[in-house]
Parts: C-alpha cells; sequence; structure tokens
DNA sequence: TATTCGTGGTC
DNA sequence: TGACCAAGAAT
C-alpha cells in the first residue's frame, strides 16, 4: 500500500464519516443508488433523498417493478433527472442482479468508469480505483499536477495516480476515505492543511499552490434564453402541468407548459381549454379537470445565467423585466395557487 | 473536446 | 451577493 493510501485510510478510520446511510448495508444496490445520488451531489443533500428512495425501492426487483413516474416523483428536487431515468431503465436491464464487472457494470446507463469503480471496491471488495471531483482535486494537490481536468492527459495522469494509490486491501474503505478526505479536508477553498494527514509528502502544499490546484476551467460567456410559461389556473387554484420531454431540462418532471415567445396564446388557450390534467401539487400529481383561466407570464425571460462550465450555477430564473423581480420556474406554479403576484414572490 | 443537465452549499 | 462548483455521465 503507497504511504499516501496507508495515511488517508488511517485518517479515515479515526475521523472521517462512516455512518452515512449508505456505509450501513453496503450491497450492490444501496451503493449503485448511493453511488448515482451522490453524482455532483453533497452528502447532506442526498441523506433524506436516498433513506426515502431505499425505504420505497428496498431492492433491485422493487425498482425495476415501479413505474418511471414514482422513481421521478421521488427524485423531484434533487436534480440531474436523467440520473433517475437511467437508474430506472438500468434496474429493468439488470433485473435479476447487477453486473459485477467493470464492463458491466459501465454497459449500465448512467455509470462511468469512476461510478463502477466505486460499486465494485465498495460493494464487492475488488480493487477498482475511482476518480471523482474529491479523488482529482486531491491528487492534483498531491503529486503537482497542473492543466485542466478535462484534457486527456490530465486526465489520464489522474487515473494513473488513482490507479496506483488504491490498495487491495480494504479497496472499499479507501474510495470512501479518500473522497471524504477530498470533501472535508482536502476542500477546494480553504483546505485543511494544518491538520492533513499527507501534507508532509504534498507537492502543492511544499509549493504554497493549494490556491491553484488542480487548475480551473476556463470562464465562459452567459448565455440566454427566452421562452415563455403558460400559467393556467382554474377555479380551485389548481394549475395545469405538462410532462417535460426527456432531453430536456427537467425531462419527465411536470412543469408550466413552456414555449416560444411568438406562440398564439389564444390558440394555445383553446386548445387546452377543455379537459386536461391538473396538478394539486406541482410539479409531479396530476389529476383531470375541465376550466381554467389562462395566466401568461409578462414577457418572461428564461434566463442561464451561469457560465458553461459551471454547471447551472445561478440555475433557471424567470425574470420579470419591469422591476426584476425573478424566481425558479419550480416555485412559479406553487406561488399562484397561493395568490401571488403573477407568480412572482412578493417580499 | 465542449456542452448539457439542477439544486443547494460556500465564500 | 454573485460566482463557483459539488461522491459525473451522456452526447
Amino acid at each position: 500500500m503507497t504511504w499516501f493510501a496507508e495515511r488517508v485510510l488511517a485518517w479515515h478510520d479515526g475521523h472521517g464519516r462512516r455512518d452515512l446511510p449508505w456505509q450501513k448495508q453496503q450491497t450492490p444496490y444501496r451503493v449503485w443508488v448511493s453511488e448515482i445520488m451522490l453524482q455532483q451531489t453533497q452528502v447532506e443533500v442526498v441523506r433524506p433523498y436516498f433513506e426515502r428512495f431505499i425505504a420505497r425501492f428496498p431492492n433491485l426487483a422493487s425498482l425495476a417493478a415501479a413505474d418511471r413516474e414514482d422513481v421521478l416523483r421521488l427524485w423531484a428536487g434533487l436534480g440531474y433527472y436523467a440520473r433517475a431515468r437511467n437508474l430506472h431503465s438500468a434496474a429493468r436491464q439488470a433485473r435479476h442482479g447487477l453486473p459485477d464487472t467493470l464492463a458491466g457494470l459501465v454497459a449500465l446507463p448512467g455509470v462511468g468508469r469512476s461510478t463502477a469503480g466505486a460499486i465494485l471496491a465498495i460493494a464487492h471488495g475488488h480493487r477498482a480505483a475511482i476518480l471523482d471531483g474529491n479523488v482529482k482535486r486531491a491528487l492534483a494537490r498531491f503529486h503537482g499536477v497542473s492543466g485542466r481536468p478535462g484534457e486527456r492527459a490530465v486526465e489520464q495522469t489522474l487515473w494513473a495516480h488513482a490507479d496506483a494509490h488504491t490498495p487491495s486491501e480494504r479497496p472499499g474503505d479507501y474510495a470512501q476515505a479518500i473522497m471524504d478526505f477530498g470533501a472535508t479536508l482536502c476542500r477546494r477553498a480553504n483546505p485543511a492543511c494544518s491538520i492533513c494527514p499527507v501534507a508532509a509528502r504534498c507537492v502543492a502544499r511544499a509549493a504554497g499552490r493549494q490556491a491553484e490546484l488542480p487548475t480551473p476551467k476556463r470562464a465562459k460567456p452567459l448565455r440566454e434564453r427566452r421562452t415563455r410559461a403558460f400559467l393556467l389556473i382554474d377555479p380551485d387554484g389548481a394549475c395545469f402541468l405538462e410532462r417535460r420531454p426527456d432531453d430536456s431540462i427537467w425531462g419527465g418532471l411536470w412543469s408550466p407548459p413552456e414555449r416560444p415567445l411568438d406562440t398564439d396564446v389564444a390558440a394555445f388557450a383553446a386548445k387546452w381549454n377543455i379537459d386536461v390534467e391538473r396538478a394539486l401539487s406541482p410539479p409531479t400529481a396530476r389529476h383531470v379537470f375541465t376550466h381554467y383561466r389562462l395566466l401568461v407570464t409578462p414577457h418572461c425571460l428564461w434566463v442561464r445565467e451561469r457560465p458553461a462550465g459551471a454547471p447551472t450555477g445561478d440555475g433557471y430564473v424567470w425574470h420579470r423585466p419591469e422591476d426584476g423581480r425573478k424566481l425558479a420556474l419550480s416555485a412559479l406554479a406553487a406561488n399562484l395557487l397561493a395568490g401571488l403576484d403573477g407568480g412572482f414572490a412578493l417580499e
């Protein structure tokens, strides 16, 4: 075992997080679900979603037998909904048991090399490397790897370091140790070098380059999309929703209909002023109803404020040009139900 | 290789 | 408070 792995593992044994929900019964199914939820998502955000999901779908068979709608409902609010769609699809593909090889796991939708490695190491005890954002940051600093992760050469170098440090003893514990180490000590900002178990041989630490590594992505210009939301409210205050296409944002979830700015409002209203489905608890539930009044968001801008390279960041925000007030679309319908001004939150 | 996908944490 | 990004994968 390398000095680095030994030190990180020892640190985790004494100070790491070892009582997380998915660390209790480390079955392939539970590890798989947790690793998918944890993609680009912090531990404390995942925790309640994991508990609810496992309570409802305790094993592979129950998930495979579930309706996709129910899977998405449990995922609502967690983001990156392709993960839920892929998870459900993969459960049906592997209905009789998850693969226990790298190639078999990577063949499942939503499972890449790093997630497959985590499942193999944690659930099966195989010597498999992982390379998530935490590991990239820790290894880039420890070995002084310059260059943006994303460049082929940098990626290859980091994978090589990750593999070299992965021990044949306790590979699952090491996988969780190195991720926890990156998340809690070798943080992006304010790394805890003073108590770091590997600071003595850290290249970045010796050179005072902790803040420079890993090399940050290039900042990119803002983009903007303009669309219009159609908010149909029935006499009870329920809001009409429709299911979004899988390949769009919030794919598979329910939201107020979204159309181009030049959409014919009258035609749209005529089309929907019949029996349609409504939702009492947007954006996922459906009910049948008949009469709606149509509210059209006034010159709403659907603005992508995030710089590309920083995934979604400030998110998708509805702006009202008159006063600049803004609100996430996910809260728009809820505010309409509450009788707030045009769906925009009031101070 | 670059973009897209989301919500919330952090400074 | 806006900017950046987190237990990545798909396209």
